[in-house]
RNA sequence: GGCGCAUUCGUCUAGUGGCCCAGGACAUCGCCCUCUCAAGGCGAAGAUCGCGGGUUCGAAUCCCGCAUGCGCUACCA
């Protein structure tokens, strides 16, 4: 796996990244984080660190890498320049190469000329057959030259892991620059060296580098080495079937983990983009991943990332922790938002409420938020009984209090026993007078069952919120005569 | 423009010549359960398998053409 720390890890380098883990660790083989930060300007430590919690939280662990050392480092590309310049020269020795001068303006230029007239835009090989003391003689005057390989036409093909036979005509190309004028290398060339030097064996990534491939394996060729197996995936999109971006896409990992989706449920998510077992199951674990991954059956077409279906992923593992784990995540969620927690176990208590309702971490500070609030404030539409009035509203609340007040909170049965009776005796519905009562203690008329609310909530929370559902009422009750009055 | 890859329900997908007038999952809708919301159970709707030609007794599956989408086309990675 080599991610370029340019931002923090991407969604779709994390698919990538788990089909290479997966891969791997079902071959007992090696898995290598290599760092591809070539790109000084836009790479950062920062960067690299995201890149690499990322990668930790979605529980993948690297066998060699930047901080987990292995026989083949450094594996920070940028800390390899010394041999990259040194295959440089390897490569040119074996006369595959020529200095070109032509300058960035001129090769624009022809660019331009050349998408004008319809033809394709490569190089035009002015360089190709310089004198070797003319060559010489511009370099001694200090004119800058880039390394162009050269390219000879020819089919290139190669057996990819995924897509199959692939072919490309070479004679399309023009020789293309291995090394800046400044001589430091290019990607494309450093890749070839250290895939070479850390002794990869399969190549996976995205399918943006198929091009790439085909460069590659002609540049293996002329090294006189054997290339790795690669494999290129199909694109994760967006809804608007584009490839993800940064700019107009949720798509940093790290976003996943701060709107609080389980890394099991994200794993799981994406393994299924484009992947599937070739039975019906879908919920797997990262080891079932390892023991059922294949990369044959990974699909060939780019697939569209449902935001909806991680969201039911996230549910079903959610609902699968133990409460107290549960709980324990929850936590810092609460606290961001401000919400304080008066000890853990009635954290859990309520944790254990909201388990099955939830999608994301991030919903709990809401859907707790009556938990751990002292006052409550209960929208006046709902509070009163459907198709009530506000006098016998709080006529019913008020009984419920002496009930709550003379049985306390705990015995659930017997609480639901005499609210039930209550409901009969005034000739409502059990649910006519559940709901006034849930509105009044919760502020909401959607909430975990009654009863186990109230347990949880305790008695004391319970009176005081009834008595303030009961003041609101006399209150509304007042206005209303006020108003008919005036 | 050139090159490459792809194309099955809204989405992820199963499917490799007859078991498919296409199966599963998410989402949607309905019913059940039920004190509300969920969760769960059951069910419905949803794909003329991109289009057009072939091959074949028979095609989503094989072949050809076209269309569309995406990617690449840098002295970026």
């Amino acid at each position: 796996m080599a991610p370029s720390p340019t931002g923090s890890i991407h969604i779709g380098n994390a698919r990538t990244a788990l089909y290479n883990y997966l891969l791997a660790r079902q071959c007992e083989g090696t898995f290598v984080l290599r760092i591809e930060d070539t790109s000084r300007e836009r790479s950062t430590p920062e960067f690299e660190q995201a890149v690499l919690d990322g990668l930790g939280w979605l529980g993948m662990d690297w066998d060699e890498g930047p901080n987990a050392g292995g026989d083949y480092g450094p594996y920070r590309q940028s800390e390899r320049l010394a041999t990259h310049k040194e295959w440089l020269e390897k490569l040119t020795a074996a006369g595959h190469t020529y200095r070109c001068f032509c300058t960035r303006e001129e090769l624009a230029e022809d660019r331009k000329v050349a998408q004008k007239e319809d033809r394709a835009p490569k190089y035009s090989g002015k360089c190709r057959d310089l004198d070797a003391n003319e060559v010489d003689a511009r370099l001694e005057a200090g004119e800058e030259a880039a390394l162009r390989f050269r390219v000879e036409p020819r089919a290139v093909t190669f057996d990819d892991l995924i897509l199959g036979q692939l072919e490309e005509d070479a004679g399309l190309w023009g020789d293309f620059i291995v090394g800046r004028s400044d001589g430091t290398p290019v990607y494309n060339f450093a890749v070839v060296v250290d895939d070479h030097l850390m002794a990869i064996t399969d190549v996976v990534r995205g399918g943006d580098h198929i091009s790439n491939t085909f460069k590659q394996i002609v540049m293996y060729e002329a090294l006189g080495l054997a290339p790795p197996r690669f494999g290129h995936m199909p694109l994760t999109l967006n809804a608007k079937r584009q490839k993800l971006s940064k700019r107009d896409d949720s798509v940093a990992v790290e976003e996943y983990r701060e709107q609080g989706y389980l890394p099991a449920a994200v794993v799981n998510f994406i393994a299924l983009l484009g992947w599937n077992p070739g039975d019906e199951r879908e919920l797997f674990t990262m080891d079932e991943l390892i023991e059922t991954f294949r990369i044959e059956r990974v699909t060939k077409s780019n697939a569209i990332f449902d935001f909806d279906r991680l969201d039911w992923f996230n549910g079903t593992y959610i609902r699968q922790l133990e409460v107290a784990e549960l709980a324990r995540l929850a936590k810092p969620f609460i606290e961001a938002a401000g919400l304080t927690i008066p000890d853990e176990d009635y954290l859990e208590r309520a944790v254990a409420l909201e388990q099955e309702r939830i999608k994301r971490l991030a919903d709990f500070p809401e859907a707790l938020r009556f938990f751990l609030v002292e006052e409550v404030t209960p929208d006046m539409k709902f509070l009163v009984k459907k198709n009530g009035t506000t006098e016998e509203t709080a006529a019913a609340l008020s009984t419920v209090f002496e009930l709550v007040q003379d049985f306390g909170v705990d015995d659930m049965a017997a609480m639901e026993e005499n609210l039930r009776a209550m409901a009969e005796a005034l000739g409502w519905k059990a649910g006519e007078l559940f709901m006034p009562i849930r509105v009044a203690i919760t502020g909401s008329k959607a909430s975990p069952p009654l009863f186990d609310t109230m347990r949880v909530l305790g008695r004391a929370r319970v009176l005081s919120r009834l008595r303030d559902a009961m003041r609101m009422l006399a209150k509304d009750a007042q206005d209303a005569a006020y108003g008919q009055s005036n």
